[in-house]
DNA sequence: CCTTGACTTCAACCTTACTTGAGGTCGTAC
DNA sequence: GTACGACCTCAAGTAAGGTTGAAGTCAAGG
């Protein structure tokens, strides 16, 4: 099976794999958590959608951001599933993502002044400084191998 | 052995979580890992200096920034091992901290204007799309359990 | 005396997000 | 006809950051 597949409606895995960066064993992962579907041919392969990509680069923003497999998945799942998403669909989680970076840019800055405030005076202690604020939960990130984060070994694939 | 400690010199590792809110497992883990250290007692208990609770406050205060274990270990094995640090030790830390949080909003700031480009574009695609910037290695963060981090099935302790 | 609470060690387990490897299939190319 | 590359499944391994449980020690109180 050539690698670009013939009629383009379909992609290989290698296909999406080579068109968003990611390996081959991380899309099947996706598949298997539910977080993208493929449709089989009679050999087994996977055919994937071209909006697959798309999805794909939601789910790589959405790491980026902070989000677990299983919140970016119910993200995914507010799409329709029946149709491809529309724009006005993707649209609407950009927004979300947005606010969520207000969100996030506004407690950075906040923290940022606290600890102007502190730099110098010596408090680095819980009982009496404000400096740690255990209430940022949104800024949790993803574990596992980082090198699918950007800084892989093989700048290449 | 009273769990307030007779003389205030020493704390033991019950006293330390009390007043830093983690656990004494984790406690004992970041000992095991260097991050702190204990004298022991000749039952074996762990003996806390005072400075320790700085030293957890710092190592939860750099979770939150998004730091690794080891990467904290770096940055506390700068500090004199032989003497307390004195509040300039602190600083030169924390302006660390600060540098890193400038850097970070100013990251988030961009994806932020990146993202209002997109919104509508219909564009989100790796292959067109500006939006997935895979170089925000700084804004890593730690995984394990999270309800040490904020959301802790329990609030009281 | 013996129970209680706080501590000790050590090994095993947990979660997230994957990767790696073994063993097998398929279709085209030489 | 057989080698090659790309694909398949399934089980096991990896990393970080801890938690949990078993089994034992120690000092004080009743």
């Amino acid at each position: 099976m050539p690698h670009r597949d013939r009629v383009e409606q379909t992609l290989t895995i290698g296909a999406v794999a080579e068109r968003t960066g990611l390996a081959p064993s991380a899309i099947r992962f996706y598949e298997e958590k539910g977080l993208v579907r493929a449709a089989r041919a009679a050999s087994g392969h996977r055919q994937f959608d071209r909006a697959t990509i798309r999805r794909l680069s939601f789910i790589l923003i959405a790491q980026q951001l902070g989000y677990r497999l299983d919140e970016i998945k119910a993200q995914l799942d507010t799409l329709p599933g029946d149709a491809a998403p529309t724009v006005a669909d993707w649209e609407r989680l950009s927004v979300h993502f947005a606010d969520d970076l207000d969100e996030r840019i506004r407690r950075l800055t906040e923290l940022r002044e606290r600890l102007t405030g502190c730099i110098g005076c010596g408090c680095l202690s819980l009982e009496v400084c404000r400096l740690y604020n255990p209430d940022d939960a949104a800024a949790r990130h993803g574990t596992g191998p980082r090198y699918l984060m950007g800084d892989r070994p093989d700048p290449q694939r």
